[in-house]
DNA sequence: CTCCTGTCCTGCCGGC
DNA sequence: TGCCGGCAGGACAGGA
């Protein structure tokens, strides 16, 4: 679930509490997530002091004194939670690492789906390896511009909708900001990429960051129970134009009369996307 | 090469 | 009330 800004809400809210600390003790308690956690992982973190944390894509990187980058992926159900005191805390069910720092303070990554990842790599092999070496821009950064976007689906023809979900055309848009996106951009999921002219994707590209940002702003969103990692719920969710809202009025068409103003739901590749097809072409 | 489908896993919701 | 099928925000392998 988490998406970029959930992910940057993420690590707002534990920058403060990590930022300069010793960690001191790793707790595994289970072999692997998604894939197995990095062998050694609490030898190789244990006594390291946490220099920063950053962000790229959805991933979240903690940057240690030793040069070594714990990369965290939360998958769809990952939740980073802060433990002020972890004197008595019971781990719950699906706590799988616990990172503990400072004076008895605990970074609990809990993930019931069990999609999120944990790597350790230096600089030079994260820029080298096969999961970051190929991501798109970062869709915040100047950088990303609409010729850019333009010249990076010029060659495709998957629908627009999937070619947003693809991390190495743009680095952190997920299935609820690309249907967010399309929505405020008036652009049809279903539109050929190669379509998209400069005008369009200069569109789509500032509709992109707009979402982004007031997501961040709002403290990230959630569907179910995606919560920052001060352990309040984001709220962004109650400002979503069409996503997961089948059935009602389109806010984007004005109330007009058309009766085809309805959002719609349709499967791309296996994921739902909503929009509606008298204002998005 | 490009693109789509299936898969990993648990939880939750709606329908019967 | 309880059970079961379908679906959920991501990423990637494998096959067409």
């Amino acid at each position: 679930m988490p998406e970029l800004p959930e992910v940057e809400t993420v690590k707002r809210g534990l920058e403060p509490v990590m930022t300069g600390q010793i960690l001191s003790r790793v707790e595994l308690r289970r072999a692997d997530l998604r894939i197995p956690f990095p062998a050694n992982l609490p030898k190789l973190l244990e006594g390291h002091k946490i220099l920063r944390l950053s962000r790229r894509a959805k991933y979240l990187f903690v940057h240690l004194s030793n040069d070594k980058i714990l990369i965290i992926h939360l998958g769809m159900s990952g939740k980073m939670i802060i433990i002020k005191n972890m004197q008595g805390y019971e781990p719950l069910k699906h706590d799988h690492m616990i990172l503990h720092i400072g004076k008895g303070t605990g970074v609990v990554f809990n993930d019931p789906r069990r999609f999120g990842m944990v790597m350790l790599m230096d600089e030079a092999e994260m820029t080298a390896h096969s999961s970051f070496a190929p991501l798109g821009p970062e869709p915040l950064a100047d950088e990303f511009t609409g010729e850019v976007l333009r010249e990076r689906l010029a060659r495709k023809s998957m629908p627009i909708k999937l070619a947003l979900l693809d991390q190495h055309i743009v680095a952190g848009v997920g299935n609820i900001y690309a249907s967010e996106a399309l929505s405020i951009a008036g652009i049809s999921p279903l539109r050929k990429s190669s379509d998209i002219s400069t005008a369009k994707a200069e569109k789509l590209v500032n509709a992109i960051k707009d979402v982004l940002l007031r997501a961040i702003e709002a403290g990230g969103s959630s569907l179910k129970d995606h919560r920052q990692a001060d352990g309040n719920l984001g709220y962004f969710q109650h400002s979503f134009s069409v996503y997961d809202r089948a059935g009602e009025p389109c806010p984007r068409c004005k109330g007009g009369v058309k009766k085809k103003s309805v959002i719609q739901k349709i499967m791309q590749s296996g994921r739902a996307t909503y929009y509606c097809p008298s204002c998005q072409k």
